[in-house]
DNA sequence: CCTACCGATCGGTAGG
DNA sequence: CCTACCGATCGGTAGG
């Protein structure tokens, strides 16, 4: 429902409707609404991070490195599509801590992967193309996933995915 | 701060406050909340419709044509920093029958790269990836430019910036 | 452009 | 898990 409605517009007394009990009750359960928030945000922020561990214990070249963090980053995205939608969204009705918490490893994750980027260009493997704006376009091709995808769908693989990701961000549309 | 706040958790009481009059002299300007969203998403959905205009007049080979698409919709999102923020996410709170009408704008627009991109492939200029799949990154990856370019900073040019989409989406980072 | 106000709804608590 | 309720705030209107 944060997804669908946003989490602003989205009451308590909407997700205890949804689970068939009245509002008050939902705090037997929670004790705030951000709590709720709280709980999709770190949940999906911990797996990405967990991603840098893996990263970080592989011996490759650049460009096989920035394939397999795609593909991990394409793993996390389709296994959690309505959580990573709120994830990316809605993270800034976190309250002042967790939000300081919530960037701190939204940065370290980002840092992996503009590690691999400019290793790979001093190498001569990449062009020298600004890290910067390859990198945030890499996130956002990769974030919009849950834009479209719907992993039930049958019609695309989940792993094909993070193969093609990898193929048009390394490689382009052009034949 | 329809982009910053949301536009479900910015009250009218928020917006009078910021232009320094009383929430209800609001309403001798507008005729409600929806409305100035109304304006901002089809404000910035009339200039990505009128560059399928643009497109369509130039006879050009499906690689050149999908570059000056590309720099074209780069220089909405960067002309519009806070308004393309408000039409990505916020369109959502339109009523039913302005939703109707954004989305069928928004289609049409998605159509245009579609073509592009097929026509491409049929001729063997392109890879044959699934056009969804590279449309939808595409359009995630210019749609973010939005969360991180400030046309103010000064260190990166709007052309420029076209121009490197365009060369990463055509053809990759890979040297 | 204001004051004064409407009914509805908000997140959350008290008490059982 | 419920009923009953709190003060705050919502989008919007009446009337000047």
């Amino acid at each position: 429902m944060f997804k669908e409605r946003g989490y602003a517009a989205t009451s308590m007394r909407h997700l205890a409707n949804e689970v068939g009990i009245e509002a008050a009750s939902l705090y037997n359960h929670i004790s705030s609404k951000e709590e709720i928030l709280q709980d999709i945000c770190f949940d999906i922020a911990g797996q990405f991070v967990s991603n840098v561990d893996v990263l970080n214990s592989l011996s490759m070249p650049p460009h096989q490195k920035l394939l397999k963090a795609i593909e991990l980053h394409v793993q996390v995205v389709v296994n959690n599509i309505d959580a990573s939608a709120v994830f990316f969204h809605e993270w800034r009705f976190l309250d002042k801590e967790n939000m300081r918490e919530f960037v701190k490893m939204r940065e370290k994750y980002e840092a992996a992967f503009y590690t691999i980027v400019k290793d790979g260009m001093q190498r001569g493997d990449f062009k020298k193309i600004q890290p910067k704006i390859y990198c945030q376009a890499m996130f956002s091709a990769l974030n919009g996933i849950y834009l479209w995808y719907r992993p039930d769908g049958g019609s695309i693989d989940s792993n094909e995915l993070g193969k093609t990701y990898g193929l048009m961000l390394l490689h382009g549309l052009k034949a």
